[in-house]
DNA sequence: CACAAAAACAGAATTGACTCAATTTTAGAA
DNA sequence: TTCTAAAATTGAGTCAATTCTGTTTTTGTG
């Protein structure tokens, strides 16, 4: 039950992928046909549909590589935080919110956004609530570091303040892609203006 | 310019209104089809398209009244807070969140919610955006007023803590319409919990 | 190697949102 | 009242995602 057949299967995955990839990029998620999709990858339509349930899901496969690249490039800065509670929050936030640009377009990311709360019980659609939930627990497990390391007060409610400071850096992300003339910069500062208030609050 | 054809219209307005909110609710927006509005409005498929530019500004005129009494029943609030931060905050969000449900299911928010983050530049979207600056506006307000009666803090970050304070609320809150299961109290719950920290921060 | 069952594929058919050219209705002037 | 331009309506047609059914390929067995 393997062989030939699982080394077609991964090869097509792939092909999909790819041409899928370039098509979002080159002509945007609506401008991208299954119908092209499909020529580009040598396959066709009917078997795009036997490896993905719908289009969002081809666009969920590329954002989940994404967003795991982000949650690899966080752990780094958990395991070894800079000694300074606003610092902290900043680099991680800041790697977040650099590498959100890397594969994936504004529009795309509209998309993404869009299908997993249109479709939540879509594959896709828990794929990306489980990506979310990553990410708020790598946020949890900084400011867990930071009061073992005795920056933040032990008795502040440490997975509650994980929640709200993804949420607001979550909902501030969607703001940004939103509106197409947004800068990377601006978004930081905003964010870093927001978690002062917060800072001040948790530093010991 | 006015009389017959304004009658007319307006009259076809509520009628593709109701006629939608109708099917929206019994056969979920993407069971609604167009053509199925039409006929219950009595208009044709292309009258519906000159009054609406796409089925998604048939929902988010449905989605501005909800928005819309929720604010004005915001109002009192933030002109009458209760004497105490938490308070103050529970009260408002909570009645946000408990006006929620009214005439919207979760399904016709997830929809709203997606086709805002598809189309930020359609009507709908516009407004959409409108409609969150609006409640992070009225919040903004709660804090000043808090500020004033010397409740909070004046050197906090009012507009910052304001427009964290809805993110967080907001982001819950598509989390919440995401799952068929959940409840009301519980979101509320996680919400005040998160709070806590926040009220903790910036009380006097 | 031959064969039957299972898995995967192909692409034509279906479906439903949206468009557009033709037709009908209204407003206002003569 | 009659006529004409502007505004609105209509519904058949277009387009692209998704489904469905028949065909081909692969696998494991005798």
């Amino acid at each position: 039950m393997s062989g030939l057949r699982a080394r077609q299967k991964a090869d097509r995955h792939r092909r999909i992928i790819e041409a899928a990839a370039a098509l979002f990029r080159d002509a945007g998620y609506e401008g991208a046909k299954i119908e092209t999709i499909a020529a580009q990858a040598e396959v066709s339509v009917g078997t795009i549909y036997n490896y993905y349930q719908n289009k969002g899901d081809i666009l969920g496969a590329i954002v989940s590589m994404e967003v795991n690249e982000v949650l690899n490039a966080g752990r780094g800065v958990v395991a070894n935080p800079p000694a300074n509670v606003g610092d902290a929050l900043d680099t991680l936030l800041g790697i977040y919110i650099e590498h959100s640009l890397h594969y994936l377009s504004k529009e795309m990311w509209r998309q993404a956004m869009a299908i997993s709360t249109q479709l939540p019980d879509s594959p896709f659609g828990q794929a990306y609530t489980a990506l979310d939930r990553a990410l708020t627990e790598q946020i949890r497990g900084l400011i867990a570091r930071l009061q073992a390391l005795g920056l933040v007060r032990r008795d502040i409610d440490g997975p509650a303040l994980g929640e709200l400071i993804f949420n607001n850096m979550n909902m501030m992300f969607i703001e940004f892609v939103k509106r197409e003339e947004a800068r990377l910069a601006e978004l930081r500062t905003a964010i870093r203006r927001q978690n002062r208030i917060l800072v001040a609050a948790i530093g010991v």
